[in-house]
DNA sequence: TCAAGTTGTGTAACTAGTTACATTCAAATT
DNA sequence: AATTTGAATGTAACTAGTTACACAACTTGA
């Protein structure tokens, strides 16, 4: 009679009884296998082998207390720079032997908030996230968990959280004034509204902060390539046309760019067009986007490291500020 | 004296005992509460908040063999394409309580290996691969551990792994075919060689097919936007011009066109090109970009309720074919 | 009034590992 | 020859949950 059964994963006791030794000397060919006789190593190892024994990765979360994966909250890996994020902090927490469990979040706090609920249930060592605006019930989260914490995209030594970011308001303040060198008053900011994003907010802030002796007119728009050439045709309309246009990112600038060329105007010559991000594509285009580099890259594994650090060592990291700078290319010129 | 010593979270056992009960109340407070007694079931859940206890994963997992995540292997996070495989992806197994654990490979079939490993080590309940093409410890691996296991972005009926995906050779020559019905015989193609690339090989020979009165070129790349301008420029050096230029990849075809354009030729009026994956930037680039577009969130939610199935139930899928379509857009036209 | 059934709870044995401590045995030292 | 030392291994108690089974207390029916 043939018996079906399901043939459950051989376990530690298994090969200990196969091996015909302890699970103790098992244990010690898999963790510290200069501990054990050479011959008996190899009996065992054998029997590892032959039964397919792999050790539960559970059982030893179990023991260790530790899980060896962090979650990352991103609000989309459809925008590059999330992506490029992503990609150098996965490699970054790979030298440290962790794992990145990505959730995504669509800008939503409230998504954002369980997401972070179910990431520490299943036992996320670390949290990384976007900014430092957050629902209630995520900040309380947090404060409850104690879990290690990084917020990323944004600098605020006084927040309770560490951040590794930069200065948003900065950033957007090199761009306004590169054009403003270059003789340009009339400036349209193309900008997009994802509710609470902190980044976006801090941005415009630092535009205010300095736009005496500046006519600035607003556009608002969603996030994405064809977000921006909208913009770009809303600005059309208006017959005294701006003589640059900022846009608070790269994606929208790429979008403004076609959106404008679109209606025949050429840039930079009829209009200038700035962008902020520094995406590998901005460096591309025709004519190649001027810009503020932002150092997600750099923010990735820097981020990996302190979290790293803080996960495996308890050292809670201080707030790293990163610079941005000004990039200049072929889509500024003079006014 | 201050005692320093690291609050450990508490479990069971602490709530058991703080409550007055066996562990055995307190665990069906948590899986089975009408099981309990309302008076039991209140005093222990407030010895729950109170402690501020969370059910271990990790020992939940021991007793279920169940991790509920699991990996996905993509060549890189920084190309559209995949982020947004990804996206879908990862929200698609979000509504089977599925999380998803990323880890990039840099289009190396050793390092892919290498990570499979890691993530079936840490109790990936199954995988997400791009392309057939694997190292053989690879295949070796999935053939030993029996992880359920999808392959993406190719579809082959015949592959001993499931397949999710669109007929690349057939893509590409949709493009060719659109080419040459606007009558386009000299036609430049450029391609991003990395080692071991199904995907970009099965849309060369796609090509070679239907190569019949047909003069064609061809341009290796690497896989960049500026890969793509550079080829275009390598393209532009020929006195005797292509009428038209087919990318393999959207990305490659971004930068192809800045590339055409750096050098004033003008798309379509001199020059034709046509991509291939359709990504969200591809409409609004200006000309807009003709290409054919590759379902990839369809891909990523079809591949999340497949895996879950076979994860959850063990229904091993069939492979599913999805089509490519022409998008007709700006940047082609009669030759 | 006694048996049977229901409800609620506890005991202890599981899940699959790690590890402190004990033990064995042989080689080296006194 | 007796003692010390060290290597190699085993025993059993941990980690944090789940759950089969036992049992008490109460209700219900004959």
């Amino acid at each position: 009679m043939k018996r079906i059964e399901a043939k459950k994963r051989s376990n530690l006791r298994d090969v200990a009884k196969a091996a015909g030794v302890s699970v103790a000397t098992v244990s010690r060919v898999l963790n510290s296998p200069d501990s054990v006789n050479e011959q008996t190593r190899k009996k065992v190892q054998q029997k590892i082998d032959e039964l397919k024994f792999v050790p539960s990765a559970a059982a030893r979360a179990i023991n260790s207390g530790r899980s060896r994966f962090v979650g990352a909250l991103v609000p989309t890996l459809d925008n590059a720079i999330f992506a490029r994020f992503l990609n150098s902090l996965e490699q970054g927490l790979g030298t440290h032997r962790l794992s990145l469990i990505v959730a995504t979040t669509d800008s939503d706090p409230e998504k954002e908030s369980q997401k972070a609920r179910e990431l520490l249930d299943i036992g996320a060592e670390g949290l990384v996230v976007s900014g430092v605006t957050h629902d209630p019930d995520f900040h309380a989260l947090l404060r409850q968990r104690r879990t290690p914490t990084i917020a990323t995209s944004f600098y605020d030594p006084n927040h309770y959280l560490p951040t590794v970011g930069y200065d948003n308001a900065s950033a957007a303040q090199i761009a306004i004034n590169h054009l403003r060198d270059l003789g340009h008053t009339r400036i349209a900011i193309i900008y997009a509204s994802q509710k609470n994003n902190d980044r976006t907010i801090a941005r415009l802030n630092g535009i205010k902060a300095i736009e005496e002796g500046l006519e600035l007119s607003y556009f608002e728009t969603e996030m994405s390539q064809s977000g921006g050439a909208s913009a770009a045709l809303e600005i059309c309309k208006n017959p005294r046309l701006p003589s640059a246009v900022f846009c608070l990112s790269d994606v929208l600038a790429t979008g403004a760019l076609f959106g404008l060329q679109s209606q025949h105007l050429k840039v930079p010559d009829d209009i200038s067009l700035m962008g902020l991000d520094d995406l590998p594509g901005s460096a591309v285009i025709f004519p190649s986007l001027s810009t503020v580099h932002l150092p997600v890259s750099r923010m990735g594994s820097i981020t990996a490291n302190a979290l790293a650090d803080w996960v495996e060592r308890g050292k809670i990291p201080s707030s790293t500020l990163l610079s941005a700078r000004l990039v200049e290319r072929g889509s500024t010129k003079r006014a």
